[in-house]
DNA sequence: TGAAGTAACATACAATATGTATGAAACTTA
DNA sequence: TAAGTTTCATACATATTGTATGTTACTTCA
């Protein structure tokens, strides 16, 4: 009578996790196309039938790594700057802004979600899968702002789209700076700038 | 006695320039991992062995396609917005936007600068060869404004950044839209808002 | 002009990677 | 517990990159 008897729900999920896990730590380290399918299962402790019969290809596992990684992000976000908290916009934008570059130190994120995502899985699914997480939690904020009176009449989604780009920019420009203390600075200082712009008082 | 003597310079800006020509549309169309070297070749009228000779490697090759795709991209801009014109910062970079817009449909630029570009050949050095050409003619409106005491008081090699990632995430949003009318104009008046918040008068 | 030397190119080869097919082991169900 | 299904592992076929070797085109110098 064998000990280890784990349902295939659970065989299933432990293998996708290792997988993932592996995945998160290589194509984070050597990019998506610096490291092979054989590294990736040997680190997983699987073999690659697993994996190809886990995922169809090895562009899903990315998909899934991307997403984790995501989720991750956003709950980091969602922390740092609740989209229903107190504060005007420049506030929340400004702390939001803080923690995204924070988390751009982290090596996975710059890899695998801005610079590998699009060109692995193409700009429309890679957009998709960050819809969900950063992009509404940006929406949210913008939504509620708008409500409160405090943003001009703007569409939200493709702004959402814009503040996003310029997080995105802002921690790849940071990282590969010089001097990263006024690197920031400036940073912020012009973030700040540009999202006073969006509110009505100028003040 | 030959006809077709050619010098040595002669021959590999030949070979050069249709690999170059060959891989600005097999790289557009297919992505730069979609298209092997043999491809590659085969559309260029050449061999393997030339395309190693010639470039070390088959990055070094899309550099210098994505080099050429830009340079092209730069020459239509400063066309349409030249740095120098009359104007305000808001108008010349409304033009800018516009004919980098108007750009951003050639599937060239789309997916060999802005999709496979930073994930092929890497941020840092990604940046680095559309410094010269586009960063650079965004840093030369930046400070003719800032000189004619027209821009807040900030940096301008950050902020250059940030508005071209706007532009780009501009590019790519409204390529992807299902309305391309309405969000041509969305994303224009979002932009110009952005760099309104940028001049020292509000209006 | 022609012969040695160099650069440009082509072909053949080695190594590695992805994805598939086949078979075994683990689990589920009746 | 036995049949059936899911999960996983190994072996294989295919394709792709980069290199090594040899050949052709050009250059230079006597």
């Amino acid at each position: 009578m064998k000990v280890s008897r784990r349902t295939q729900e659970e065989r299933t999920a432990a293998t996708r996790a290792a997988l993932i896990e592996a995945g998160r730590k290589l194509f984070a380290e050597h990019g998506y196309a610096g490291v092979g399918t054989e590294t990736l299962v040997r680190a997983a402790g699987i073999s690659r039938g697993a994996l190809y019969h886990q995922f169809g290809d090895k562009t899903e596992l990315f998909a899934e790594v991307l997403a984790a990684v995501e989720a991750d992000v956003a709950r980091r976000l969602a922390a740092a700057a609740p989209a229903g908290d107190g504060g005007d916009l420049v506030a929340v934008m400004t702390r939001a802004v803080e923690a995204w570059l924070d988390a751009c130190e982290d090596p996975e994120v710059q890899r695998i979600v801005l610079i590998d995502g699009p060109s692995v899985l193409g700009w429309v699914r890679w957009r998709a899968i960050c819809q969900p997480h950063i992009l509404g939690l940006i929406e949210a904020v913008l939504t509620r702002a708008a409500a409160d009176g405090e943003l001009r009449s703007l569409p939200i989604r493709p702004l959402a789209h814009l503040l996003l780009a310029i997080a995105d920019e802002a921690a790849m420009y940071l990282h590969a700076a010089d001097d990263q203390t006024t690197a920031r600075a400036e940073i912020v200082r012009i973030v700040d700038t540009l999202v006073r712009g969006l509110t009505v008082r100028e003040a």
